[in-house]
DNA sequence: ACCATATAGTTAGTGTGCGAAATTATTGGA
DNA sequence: TCCAATAATTTCGCACACTAACTATATGGT
């Protein structure tokens, strides 16, 4: 007498998306005030971390593929974050920069990661936050 | 003596959209020679399980919203796997069916996700399986 | 019966993700 | 030096995801 579970229930696929999603969410929200997105987020933050990167260097960090970070990159230079400007030494290369609207906006970057953390695991036991992270990393490699 | 982790090690939201995108990824591959992407695997075996169903029963089964859920739909009855019929006791509402190509799928689809599932968590212990599906349904919530 | 309100679904606009083709620049031989 | 193979980025096309606006239908109260 086995009572079938709906499909989606044994769908890693399925459960990753919604959780996913959901965090997404709380992320977007909590960034709508500054004119960012979840990406342009991410996409500022490692810059701060490695100035002057270029567009693959910035994909590889992000496992951001280069036809959507082309497309990010554009937005966020549209909306004054970043320069983008070509390589002296390969000019088919950029090196891509902050700007000091850019760089003011990190440490509140920086919190609304904090908040989101809190918000979504808050919930959990330490350990638990632990393994999830740590299964999540494993899952991508 | 802090020597700081890149940022994004500690950003839930990133690390389930890598997570993510590479499951994602796995499945999108596996349902390629059929036609099908992995949100319409979600709604065909949806309709598999609640025939008749309306594009807001879908929606609230699967959390997709109806805008993208119209678009999926339309997707799907083009390619012959659903028909969508207007509701005789609602006529704002559709009935949607699976044809008999899209009967034929629910196989193929149970066990495209059987082994995506073995592929991404065979490496997991069980009871870290476990754990992960089960935090990842409190996320949701 | 009539109208305000609510509901089901579609459409439009923006952002993201990805495969494939195109563009421009670099490099390693012959 | 010149040309083929590579590499960095962009562009195009398609599929979602989500917000907001819109259409068509239902419903409840007067």
């Amino acid at each position: 007498m086995s009572s079938a579970l709906p499909y989606y229930d044994d769908c890693i696929m399925f459960l990753l998306a919604k959780a996913y999603q959901k965090v997404l969410g709380v992320f977007k929200k909590r960034l709508r005030e500054y004119g960012l997105t979840p990406v342009q987020n991410l996409v500022i933050m490692a810059l701060f971390e490695e100035e002057g990167a270029s567009a693959g260097e910035l994909g590889r960090r992000l496992t951001i593929d280069n036809a959507t970070l082309s497309g990010v990159l554009d937005r966020l230079a549209e909306g004054g974050w970043i320069i983008k400007e070509t390589s002296g030494d390969d000019r088919r290369a950029l090196q891509i920069y902050l700007t000091q609207k850019g760089k003011d906006i990190v440490r509140t970057l920086l919190e609304v990661r904090d908040q989101v953390n809190e918000d979504v695991l808050g919930k959990l036991k330490l350990e638990e936050q632990l393994l999830l992270k740590r299964i999540l990393k494993d899952l991508q490699g």
